[in-house]
DNA sequence: GCCAAACTATTAACATGTTAAGTAATATTG
DNA sequence: CAATATTACTTAACATGTTAATAGTTTGGC
């Protein structure tokens, strides 16, 4: 009787997974956040995506998947949503039909900097909990870790 | 014209998100599991539900939950799933009514004992491209930032 | 210029995330 | 012990995650 299995491949332990880890960490941030995201009635993706066309300028849909770490299928839905709310405006690019380019309407932008204090508010008291130095360590090493597991071996 | 709004809060730039940090971490490391969870036919979270109870006994709904990240809803709709194709069976606790105790089935455990390879050999290739002695400090600071966390004073 | 191949966005279908409401069993209080 | 509150789980409703298929554009050979 050993710890492993009939094929002689030992289990992991349940507590050595990186997916579950880095879960676990996130859903403890998240829920600092979650509180004012619910207050303003914006969902956790819808914020994404206003965050990254706060700089006001006109994103293409395919790059603003990338950069808000979604799916296309998911950021068609929440674009129609929040075009809908008029919290963004989307029009056709004209050099090629087939791109979208995405925009914040100045209702969007006024609900970012209305939500911005709290978020920040919330940085501040992680920092706080954690460490600044330590946070920016862990800012760096998930880079790293994202950047090293990009071009696949195997 | 600087870099904050009318309000005096400047906006913090997109890149020092640490939920984008951390999903794009996550995602990274997803990447290399999600080809075998596909070819055996389970989702992220149904494998989760079978890993953490690989060891046997039999566990509470709530606690189950606790252990895979899900909130109780989502895991009621995978179970009935994981129940309906025999992986995992459950029976209301003896002592009280309203829990319920969830265990693997055999069929469950031989998935299990199948895809543990495939998982392990990903694994050896991320601490190859990352590191063991960085993924083992990763899995530490995770775990202190869950922790720092935890309680929450604002 | 025409047609097949590649590209971009969307839709479809099923599974999960999230919050609120509901149901049944147990614990508490008077 | 009856009324109430609490607990554990489920269901409901809407939003997103994931994969496959679809529709409209553009590009590249020919």
């Amino acid at each position: 009787m050993n710890d492993g299995n009939e094929a002689g491949v030992p289990m992991r332990d349940f507590s050595r997974s990186l997916p579950m880890a880095l879960l676990r960490a996130r859903e403890a941030v998240m829920d600092r956040f979650r509180p004012s995201l619910r207050d303003f009635g914006v969902t956790e993706q819808q914020w994404r995506v206003l965050r990254a066309l706060y700089d006001g300028g006109e994103v293409e849909t395919g790059t603003l998947a990338r950069l808000c770490c979604l799916l296309t299928p998911s950021l068609s839905r929440i674009l129609k949503h929040l075009e809908a709310t008029g919290l963004v405006a989307r029009r056709p690019a004209p050099s090629d039909q087939r791109r979208t380019l995405v925009a914040v309407t100045p209702a969007g932008r006024a609900l970012l900097e209305r939500r911005a204090p709290f978020s920040e508010a919330q940085y501040r008291a992680i920092e706080e909990a954690f460490g600044r130095e330590r946070i920016a360590a862990l800012y760096e090493t998930l880079e790293d870790l994202h950047n090293a597991l990009q071009n696949p071996k195997s």
